[in-house]
DNA sequence: GTGGTTACTTAGTACTCCATTA
DNA sequence: TAATGGAGTACTAAGTAACCAC
């Protein structure tokens, strides 16, 4: 298959999916709705159902609180996993036998699902992708050696001579800062300029170091602490709350959270049930208890006049003045300065999230059955300071104390604290540039490039597999298949009703595929449509080996449509098996691996060397794509696509006039040229000729932006550029081609990724 | 084997800022 | 000079997976 050929099909079935996913979201989402709401609902409801909507919102409301009542009654129940998976199911079947009558929406999802199959190429014969070729070409540093991963890690303490060295140019860089601020003659152009080279000339190259021992972290460690949310301002007097028609002041706390809501008004959350009724009730637990007997009914509320009033608000920060937005960038700057670092052994390095996340409502993604509620005011007391025991430890704002402060140099964060919605723990954490991340980056794409060695070996196990005589053993080996050829995550089981319901591949159920022995001229065809990660959702149609395809139909042999497709497997057991095949090999190895690879081969395929510069990086973008679509990261397609385009084109069609135009002087001037045979009007052509010339570049440029942005439009290429794809082999395309790295780096990248950029050289192969 | 906890990575979206254009 | 648009950044939710106690 040709580059060009690859690039259309896959660009096709990008669009394709794209179009059909984003269509088909919102009657997903109400039927994942109906689905979650019938859960609750349970037998009663089924009589219900035919009712009225209203009435089937109170039944469901008050079967919600008995079920709370329940769970808190009788935890015991609860934890019991097996009766728990029980009761789903009932409840599952239940819900499928009332929408079973749904024609509507399954009418249009054969109508609109027609996706071609979205996968990876594969040879004809078994339908199973060979690894490329393995190089045998030795790794430049010594580092990237592959046996150092192999061997168990040795305990390896800091080169004393490195450590010296560093200490002593931290110290020469001391002196240099002193002398530099004494020195106020030179020029202040010059002085940027060089401290800008100084700066460059002394970033830390933290991977021509030795590791710290396993488990280790760091061994010095001090930093500022958070810094939390502004306090609440109460609203201007003249901005009013009404109730039921009638103007009513509201205490501080309950107005604040009634901002929250106010805020959020233009949005579509606040036109949801779930959201409503959790904001309402967690609203009212602010309220005094004399707003809590007037208030009883959210519908009566008018907050119109406080979002109106942040709207000005908003319009006013945008109305300011220069110098009063310059105060707040200095601003911001000083508090970025103040506590967006920390010293980690002997380095300063930049905090990733310094600032505590601000009180507001819990904004869930997809179906959440939390959106709406609170997310409360984070206070000193709540938050865990992690530091050395020799460090100044950052005090806590004047009249309050920490919850505790801790000196673990076993994990990497500096402040934690726990949330109120999920009852997980939050933490503050260093920036991706730094060493303590860079590390773990470069660690897992040596992972992932182990795992090259030995995937072969792998996949032929786990064909094998397929024929166990163990139930356990066949589900494994199936689900780690398409784990691998689809790059779908593991799955982890979730708490039931804690969040939205969504799937990854050891807890798909069986209604999310659908078995076509023949589809679209293809035999053995397995449908996937299940919401993954972020609700995001994921629909394929694929062709599988005829073993693959008896196996799930024996997995799906009497099972109703909400059971779980591989009932004898999780992620624990999973990732057991895989580490016995491979030390650290877990699951979501295989979509490092299967992206980084993708990109590798694709890149080989699209560069045509004699391209121009943009045209190389357009080839770059759709290597990028085909592995963002391996991996199904999609985007809402942005509020201004169309009218960008539409600009877009514009502009190109203005450059061909233009090009037109310049075409036909040159033409004439040739003609002049022939007639006169004089210098001038010699040079008039020449001049002319490179008037066209460079038209011609900026038509392409246009074209080929043009062309980028739309293949875009769906696929987001963010999240895998920087969590799947190996920087070094992206780093070594550049220095291959010629191309600038910052064509494919901006900045915070080629922080992120300065360990790759300064080792790979053109020669890197993942 | 299970459930609970913890630590960390991966993810999409909203917002901000700055360059370009009218 | 204001409006526009897009790249970059901030934010924080939602995953994976390890560990531990039972």
């Amino acid at each position: 298959m040709s580059g060009d050929q690859l690039h259309n099909d896959s660009q096709i079935e990008a669009d394709f999916r794209a179009n059909d996913s984003h269509k088909h979201k919102d009657k997903h989402k109400d039927r994942e709705h109906r689905h979650k709401e019938h859960k609750k609902d349970k037998e009663k409801d089924r009589e219900k159902s035919k009712h009225s909507n209203s009435e089937h919102k109170d039944s469901s409301e008050k079967k919600h609180k008995e079920k709370e009542k329940t769970k808190h009654k009788d935890g015991s129940s609860e934890k019991h996993k097996d009766k728990h998976k029980d009761r789903d199911k009932e409840k599952r079947k239940e819900e499928k036998s009332k929408s079973s009558g749904d024609v509507k929406i399954k009418k249009e999802k054969e109508n609109g699902f027609s996706s071609p199959p979205r996968i990876k190429d594969e040879p004809d014969d078994d339908g199973y992708y060979a690894s490329p070729k393995e190089d045998s070409k030795p790794l430049k540093r010594p580092r990237e050696e592959d046996d150092d991963e192999y061997k168990p890690k040795k305990i390896k303490t800091e080169d004393i001579k490195k450590s010296k060295k560093r200490k002593q140019e931290e110290e020469e860089d001391n002196k240099a800062k002193k002398t530099k601020s004494k020195d106020k003659k030179v020029p202040e152009g010059d002085n940027k300029k060089k401290k800008q080279k100084k700066e460059e000339e002394q970033k830390w190259k933290w991977w021509e170091e030795e590791r710290y021992p396993e488990g280790i972290k760091w061994k010095f460690l001090e930093h500022k602490g958070p810094v939390f949310a502004p306090p609440y301002e109460p609203l201007p007097e003249n901005v009013k709350f009404y109730y039921d028609g009638k103007v009513m002041k509201l205490s501080p706390k309950a107005e604040e959270v009634a901002t929250f809501f106010a805020k959020m008004l233009d949005h579509e959350y606040t036109t949801k049930d779930i959201f409503r009724k959790n904001f309402f009730k967690d609203w009212r637990k602010e309220m005094t208890s004399e707003e809590k007997s007037t208030i009883t009914n959210l519908n009566k509320c008018d907050f119109s006049q406080m979002s109106q009033y942040f709207k000005a608000q908003s319009e006013a920060r945008k109305q300011m003045s220069k110098e009063e937005k310059q105060k707040i960038k200095e601003e911001n700057e000083r508090l970025l300065k103040e506590y967006g670092f920390c010293i980690m052994d002997n380095h300063k390095e930049r905090i990733a999230n310094f600032k505590i996340e601000p009180p507001g409502l819990f904004r869930g993604r997809g179906n959440h059955p939390k959106m709406g509620m609170l997310k409360r005011r984070i206070m000193p007391e709540d938050i865990i300071i992690n530091c050395s025991k020799d460090s100044k430890v950052p005090p806590p704002p004047p009249g309050h104390k920490w919850k505790e402060v801790r000196h673990d140099n076993k994990v990497t964060w500096l402040v934690s604290w726990t949330e109120n919605i999920q009852g997980s723990i939050k933490y503050i954490m260093l920036n991706p540039s730094s060493r303590i991340k860079g590390e773990k980056d470069w660690q897992k794409y040596e992972t992932a490039r182990r795992l090259k060695k030995c995937v072969d070996k792998i996949r032929n196990q786990y064909r094998e597999d397929w024929k166990s005589k163990e139930m356990k053993v066949r589900q494994r080996a199936v689900a780690l298949y398409f784990i691998d050829k689809l790059a779908l995550r593991a799955g982890n089981e979730k708490e039931e009703g804690e969040t939205a319901d969504t799937v990854g591949c050891c807890s798909l159920r069986v209604e999310h595929i659908n078995l076509h022995p023949e589809l679209d001229g293809q035999e053995y065809m397995v449908e996937f449509d299940f919401l993954g990660k972020d609700s995001i959702r994921y629909y394929n149609k694929v062709p599988v080996e005829k073993r693959v395809f008896k196996n799930l139909q024996l997995f799906m042999e009497n099972k109703q449509p909400e059971d779980d497709l591989f009932d004898r497997l999780n992620t624990s057991i999973l990732n057991k098996h895989l580490q016995d095949l491979m030390e650290g090999l877990t699951a979501k190895v295989f979509r490092t691996y299967n992206a980084s690879i993708t990109l590798q081969q694709q890149l080989k395929e699209l560069t045509t060397p004699d391209d121009n510069i943009p045209a190389k990086i357009l080839s770059y973008n759709r290597a990028n794509r085909a592995v963002a679509i391996l991996c199904n990261h999609q985007r809402a397609p942005p509020k201004t696509f169309e009218k960008s385009m539409m600009n877009l084109q514009t502009k190109i069609d203005a450059k061909k006039d233009q090009l037109a135009d310049a075409r036909r002087e040159l033409k004439s001037a040739k003609a002049d040229a022939k007639v006169r045979r004089d210098e001038k009007s010699k040079k008039t052509v020449e001049s002319k000729k490179k008037a066209v010339q460079r038209i011609e570049e900026q038509l392409m440029k246009l074209e080929v932006q043009a062309t980028d942005r739309e293949e875009n439009k769906q696929i987001a290429l963010g999240t895998s550029k920087l969590n799947y794809l190996d920087p070094r082999i992206s780093v070594a395309w550049c220095k291959k081609w010629g191309i600038p790295v910052e064509k494919i780096y901006n900045k915070t990248q080629r922080e992120k990724f300065a360990w790759a950029i300064d080792m790979a050289d053109e020669d890197y192969e993942f």
